[in-house]
DNA sequence: ATAGTTGAGTGGTCAGACCAATTTTTAGCG
DNA sequence: CGCTAAAAATTGGTCTGACCACTCAACTAT
């Protein structure tokens, strides 16, 4: 009875059963990488990719609006899918109102943000130059920013001086998350402190100025 | 009741031209909100959720596909959609894959994974009972390891004592993406030298071990 | 009462058809 | 030859309808 049998061309095993568009992201991921893509660049058509990697166009394209609610590519018809600077801020919005209030998740975001910006700032207190403390500076003093605002534009700085992608990206995710809920510690005085630390160079006192945070 | 004009039932404004996923995920999320859903539970099947929401079951499944990605739902085939505990370290990862494109990530994997790892230490060294420490030696012990393994496991031993599974998490996933590449320092004396910080309970020297690896 | 069958419901995937916006090509004119 | 305007091709956006594979409950025959 020949059985027909024609699902994805590559079940390896019964248990790597994976989903079609679950395929055909990692498909894209390979293509990024091998083609070398990089922000701004132009991602198949998704005839295009439907084609090539053997799927129907409907399962490209539930991978590529899931990529697109990340905020991983953007779409323009008529004219195709880019890859994205990603910038999370977008998400945030959707995401926190799918977010059942898990204290656990809570605590955890922040507590690791709070060690990675430690460590971010120990990383970039070498780095930084005199302008770098000005903007930081001029970040405090701008009335215009709200608490949540001036603590993500401070950082940034901070973490463009780190040369460490990944640990920013991680930081950036986590803020989004932390976006909503209202952050502990972090007056106005802390930050203050924290220019005063890196300008006279004492890096031992990050540590000790952030641990009075997790209390 | 007119019936023509069939475009999206409510395009408010010309600005705010969203697509038909993004109102489907919006009406997904009301409907959610209203009928106070929360992990466990069961959505309409996307059959249903096309015919009330009054769009194709393919935008549906769009919307669906993207919060699946992003660990918000889960679906069971035969069975249905149903809403899951909300985990950022899905996403977390999920990201990463897209992060990790970037050649010279290796680097910032290292250096991040062993903050990490450092962190967690510290985290995890007043948490430590005498067994857990009986358990660090055995592993160290065990010849049937290999270096990666038995790295894996030691660290392994200190993240469930850090009460943080989302660091875990992270953790565990630049593991993953480190298997293939040649690890730095980590030699036997390393772990050798950190038992017996964690015995003595000298939390200080727990930064500096770690900061020798780094050079 | 039990075991086996059947059928309805659900997610998974696909093919094909239009529409709408944009880009590229072509045709036409000066 | 150069420019502009129309036509065609390309691309994302949406919808329909069709099967398949799997699950579960109702039904049936023993």
């Amino acid at each position: 009875m020949t059985a027909t049998h024609k699902g994805r061309s590559l079940d390896r095993q019964m248990n790597t059963k994976s989903k079609a568009y679950e395929e055909v992201l990692g498909e894209i991921r390979k293509f990024i990488s091998k083609n070398e893509l990089s922000s701004g660049d132009k991602l198949p058509s998704e005839r295009e990719l439907a084609d090539q990697l053997n799927a129907s166009r409907s399962s490209v394209r539930e991978a590529l609006r899931a990529l697109e609610l990340l905020g991983l590519i953007e779409t323009r018809r008529g004219e195709g899918t880019f890859l994205k600077v990603y910038r999370p801020y977008h998400t945030v919005g959707l995401l926190s109102a799918f977010i059942l209030q898990d204290p656990n998740v809570k605590k955890d975001i922040i507590l690791t943000k709070n060690i990675i910006e430690k460590e971010a700032t120990k990383i970039a207190s070498s780095q930084l130059k005199q302008e770098d403390m000005q903007k930081l500076l001029s970040i405090l003093e701008n009335n215009e920013l709200d608490e949540k605002q001036r603590h993500y534009n401070f950082f940034m700085v901070i973490f463009q001086h780190t040369e460490n992608n990944l640990m920013q990206r991680i930081w950036q995710l986590m803020e989004d998350f932390s976006y909503t809920m209202e952050e502990i510690g972090y007056n106005k005085q802390f930050y203050i402190d924290l220019i005063e630390i890196l300008n006279t160079n004492q890096q031992e006192s990050i540590e000790y100025l952030f641990e009075k945070l997790s209390r």
